[in-house]
DNA sequence: CACTAATGCAATATATAATTGACATTATGA
DNA sequence: TCATAATGTCAATTATATATTGCATTAGTG
């Protein structure tokens, strides 16, 4: 279970709604040091995070993260 | 941020391939209780979890997790 | 009925997500 | 160029996901 990668398109969603990180935060009810991070990849978000940053930026989970290395992920855009 | 609340189908998505939950839990690399505790909706997984149940059950993350009284919510199965 | 696999459920321990506050750096606009 | 917004990052702390162990309960199967 630790060998995976894991991608996103959080900072592209979010700069198309015309957010800020700060705003997504607010907006989501987390820190923006949280959107950050997720956007770098640099840690794990909850499920709970992910949903709320779908529904706030009108995406999917599966066009928002994915396994690195997955055939169909050219198709996430 | 705390009000949502969180379905899923895993365990319908786990019985359709025919797994305990013991196997499934062994295949991603994660405890039977983790397990247990995901299916009765007990808590909040990370990202990297569910991509992996996703992976393993052949299911997408939107057929699996979404919010509770979301409008498309008929559509996941 | 007896035996076992599968699941549910607690208590405790550990790992790590997420917060808080602060400061540095990079845009961007007046 | 100056000012400020936006982002990057770090240290310290808190919250919570996940592991571990053990036992109880249910579902099948002989």
């Amino acid at each position: 279970m630790d060998e995976i990668v894991i991608e996103n398109h959080v900072k592209l969603a979010r700069v198309e709604q015309g957010l800020t990180q700060n705003e997504l935060a607010v907006a989501i009810g987390v820190t923006r040091q949280t959107i950050g991070l997720i956007e770098a990849g640099k840690y794990n978000p909850s499920l709970k995070i992910c949903l709320l940053i779908a529904q706030t930026t009108h995406k999917t989970l599966d066009q928002l993260f994915w396994i690195k290395g997955t055939e169909d992920e050219s198709l996430n855009r």
